[in-house]
RNA sequence: GCGGGUGUGGCGAAAUCGGUAGACGCAACGGACUUAAAAUCCGUUGGGGGGCGACCCCCGUGUCGGUUCAAGUCCGACCACCCGCACCA
């Protein structure tokens, strides 16, 4: 017979579905009764090529949206292009590429290739954030932002990078430099754009808790970035005369160690130590060190406190004569809290280093259960358990949460101070000095200040004339974009030449995906219809950045009336990497895979170049990167083994939460289980003339049996996420039809065969939809198995027949018995009790008790007679 | 440092509710077919020991302890590795 001839068979099955459109789907107000499914993965940023990295992903998505459909499912399964970003500038300045050119083809590639590997998208629904009716809209909901507040601009600190001369996002910041320049980044206080996530940041933690289908690390993740404490902000009043402020604030979650406080600290970013910087020079100095120090030399400096020692006086709050220096120390924060602290060295570490260095008093005044006051003391290590307060004057004898609440109410009593809760998470800042984003639609007048372009003028189009031979943002220095009128005034105005942060693209495409042709940013209906996303799928390096974000523009959405769903992904599933072997010249110079040779030498793997057979190191499996050369294309392994091989072996080797190292024995292995399958579809007898089954055939209710069992199981695994268990039992399956062969069977078998095959055609359909089709119109289904009906098991048929039980003595196990399912405990214990093997272990001993566990085991307890 | 996760054969893994550990795949080895190779098919494959043999025995899920008739699974302590955050007051 012929051999299964993967790459025509698929091609000839990707043009019937795109022909027949089975993948559209429905308008909201054409959907009839069935219920909806929608199934996305992160959309992809259209970087150059696909590697079968990314096949796993959109694989997994599809054989969920797939699934579903055959379940009678309404499937929204769309695709699109997170397209705008800081690649295609690098590649028009590298290489003379306009960014949309560089995108467009990029995109034009990847379609390509998506559309190879057979993934049910709906293609009607595709669109890219550089579409000006995409990013049009967009502008749209950032001016509803805006009027609603949640759109502002405000004086920041951020990461500069002093050659590109541009802010970089914390996310492009590696070790302190830019990723792009490698120079190091500067802290720069600009006017930027932020987005009020910070109003939402309690709406955010709760909403966690509803997110019952999403794994737990990110939910954790989530909810430690936004980082909620609580504590008391007080002030500290200044006791030196002409001193820059009156009183300095703090923050602290210990207020019960407030009697322990040996000094006030503040930030270099604070702006009392921009004041005394500006009339003393060593504190300038100072002040100076410490911003070139940046954010992220941070962790290289941990170790090392630095202060200065301004000089100015505090008093205490709870006792006025008591006075406190005030210092400037490089490990106090300006955004987070009120950028300054009070130091209580006994009961923090920073706080106790810092004290230590500089000579500091350190006074206890957290007791440890069972200490005793007198001769209590803090060494090397601050006290931070739990404990009674001393040596704190009203506060004493209470408990910590006691004294917390008790130092918050007199501070509050006195009107210094109020119980407050703090983030740590940040408004988003959204500004980028960068050409290929998306235009943020203001414009600056002399007069009038900030003015949003009217909705009718929209969209603020990119200019195309733009140049790329000098660093810096090209919309600013473009001769003509930026001059405009104020739409309040009629006078001379300036557009913002800043663009959004393509995080802002990414924060509502799964709306638009609902109807992406309506003239309204977002159809209500079809948004209400689809929303929420019911299975996102994707890596989890967005666990905190685009998810966090998606989260909150959708409850701005929802609060604004946009949409009803406030929570955009119902289920999040973070899928694992691809990774292969790496491999390298002597010289440390990478190397292709499909350039080396790979042979085992006893028990060593040895590689060696194809070309000159120069001996090769072969390193760990890796996550593919072209930098490190260890890629496979899809399109070669399309090739050599069909698309449904590779999406099969993705798939079945490792469970998809984990990565799985691409291999070409793992290829070969689901290559082979592909024309195996092909190979019973193939060798199948027509039907046998109706009525005419002939003698009933044992084997032909064992086959049916398995069918079903087979059925139940990889239903079960699809919906538990399971696939490499249920692709498990398909091979197991298969086996067992490769014995009983269609060649020479009964009447009875050819028909139980048949009744098999039809539910497994279905069945691979997710995992390997081209064959599926192609066996199913080898044995005659009707219409596609992409349209046909997801099988149904017989729960009398899928349960075992025969029970097979382990037989233990005394926990160990020593035989096995067989009985039909469903016999009594009874049965079971007689026949255990029988067996030659379990008397002969029960020699000299007497039976205790037996334990009967119906369908999985008998124990039998004994011991030797007393 | 804090948080989350993982640990089972040569390798990827399975065991879904505390009930026969290692399903299924890869690799390896032996055999059939072949002039030969590839492909394909059949068989063996956790470690150790015994028996001519059907088989039988001991050990075994990172380590140590516990609960239980029974532990990969539950509890306690620890070790190793991976991921995230990291001076967050």
């Amino acid at each position: 017979m012929a051999r299964y001839n993967a790459k025509d068979v698929e091609a000839k099955w990707r043009a019937v579905w795109d022909q027949r459109r089975v993948f559209r789907a429905p308008d909201a107000q054409s959907a009839g009764g069935k219920p909806k499914y929608y199934a996305l993965e992160m959309f992809p940023y259209p970087s150059g090529k696909l590697h079968v990295g990314h096949v796993r992903n959109y694989a997994m998505g599809d054989v969920i949206a797939r699934f579903k459909r055959a379940r009678g499912f309404n499937v929204l399964h769309p695709m699109g292009w997170d397209a705008f970003g800081l690649a295609a500038e690098n590649a028009a300045m590298e290489r003379g590429d306009h960014p949309r050119a560089w995108t467009e083809a990029n995109i034009a590639i990847m379609r390509a290739q998506l559309k190879l590997l057979g993934v049910s998208i709906d293609w009607s629904r595709e669109f890219a954030t550089c579409d000006p009716s995409y990013y049009g809209r967009q502008q749209a909901l950032f001016l509803e932002l805006y009027r609603r507040g949640l759109a502002y601009r405000k004086d920041g600190l951020v990461n500069w990078d002093p050659v590109d001369q541009t802010v970089l996002a914390n996310e492009q910041v590696e070790n302190g430099l830019g990723w792009r320049s490698g120079a190091p980044v500067e802290r720069r206080r600009l006017t930027q754009w932020f987005l009020r996530i910070t109003d939402y940041a309690d709406d955010l933690i709760e909403g966690l808790k509803t997110l019952e289908r999403w794994p737990e690390k990110v939910r954790v993740m989530q909810e430690n970035w936004i980082g909620r404490s609580s504590g008391l902000r007080l002030t500290f009043a200044v006791a030196t005369p002409d001193a820059p402020a009156e009183g300095i604030e703090v923050y602290t979650t210990r207020p019960d160690t407030l009697y322990g406080a040996s000094f006030v600290a503040v930030a270099p970013d604070h702006p009392l130590a921009d004041a005394l910087a500006a009339r003393d020079a060593a504190a300038a100095a100072f002040v100076a060190e410490c911003r070139r120090g940046g954010t992220s030399e941070a962790a290289i400096e941990a170790a090392e406190k630095k202060g200065y020692c301004t000089g100015l006086e505090v008093k205490h709050p709870f006792d006025p004569s008591w006075r406190l220096p005030v210092w400037i120390a490089n490990f106090i924060l300006m955004d987070y809290g009120t950028g300054a602290i009070f130091g209580c060295p006994a009961h923090d570490q920073r706080d106790l280093d810092f004290a230590r260095k500089y000579g500091l008093p350190v006074k206890p005044v957290v007791l440890p259960p069972d200490a005793d006051p007198a001769t209590f003391a803090v060494d090397d290590e601050a006290y931070v358990g739990p404990g009674r307060a001393f040596n704190s004057a009203f506060l004493d004898g209470l408990g910590v949460g006691a004294a917390k609440a008790a130092a918050i109410a007199r501070a509050e009593h006195d009107g210094i101070g109020t119980g407050v809760t703090v983030y740590r998470l940040r408004d988003w800042g959204v500004s980028r000095q960068r050409y290929w984003g998306c235009p943020i639609p203001v414009v600056h007048c002399a007069a009038c200040d900030i003015q949003p372009v009217p909705l009718d003028q929209l969209p603020v189009v990119l200019p195309d004339d733009v140049t790329f031979d000098q660093p810096g943002n090209p919309l600013a220095r473009h001769p003509t974009w930026k001059h405009t009128t104020c739409p309040r005034c009629g006078g001379p105005a300036e557009r913002e030449t800043d663009t959004l942060d393509t995080f802002v693209d990414s924060s509502w495409y799964f709306l638009r995906f609902t109807n992406p042709h309506a003239d309204q940013p977002i159809d209500r209906t079809a948004a209400d219809y689809w929303m929420p996303v019911d299975q996102y799928i994707g890596g989890v390096e967005h666990a905190v950045l685009h998810l966090l974000y998606a989260r909150f523009v959708t409850r701005a959405l929802a609060d604004d009336g946009v949409v009803d769903a406030r929570e955009p992904f119902a289920g999040l599933f973070t899928q694992g990497m691809v990774t292969h072997e790496t491999y390298r010249r002597q010289s440390g110079e990478w190397l292709f895979p499909e350039d080396v040779e790979v042979a085992q030498e006893g028990e060593a793997r040895r590689a060696r170049l194809l070309e000159s057979g120069e001996p090769v190191v072969i390193g760990e499996a890796e996550k593919m990167s072209k930098s490190k050369r260890n890629v496979i294309s899809p399109e070669e392994i399309a090739e050599a083994y069909g698309v449904d091989a590779a999406r099969l072996f993705v798939m079945s080797d490792s469970p998809p939460e984990r990565n799985v190292q691409w291999t070409t024995g793992g290829i070969k292995g689901a290559w082979r289980l592909v024309n195996r399958i092909w190979e019973q579809f193939d060798s199948q007898p027509p039907a046998p003339s109706s009525g005419d089954v002939g003698a009933p055939d044992p084997r032909a209710v064992e086959l049916a049996r398995a069918s079903h069992r087979l059925i139940k199981a990889l239903t079960e695994a699809i919906e538990d996420f399971r696939f490499n268990s249920g692709i498990a039992r398909v091979y197991a399956f298969v086996s067992t039809l490769e014995h009983v062969p269609a060649a020479g069977a009964s009447p009875a078998l050819i028909a139980a065969r048949a009744e098999a095959l039809s539910p497994l055609a279905r069945l691979i359909g997710p995992f390997m939809p081209h064959l599926a089709e192609e066996c199913w119109a080898r044995i005659g289904g009707a219409g596609l198995v992409a349209e046909a009906a997801w099988p149904a098991f017989d729960a009398g048929l899928a349960a075992e027949e025969m029970q097979v039980l382990g037989v233990q003595v005394n926990g160990k196990r020593r035989a096995e018995i067989r009985l039909p399912a469903g016999a009594e405990g009874q049965a079971a214990e007689e026949l255990a009790l029988a067996d030659a093997d379990v008397r002969r272990h029960l020699e000299g001993l007497t039976v205790r008790k037996v334990i009967v566990v119906p369908g999985r085991i008998v124990n039998i307890v004994a011991s030797a007679a007393t």
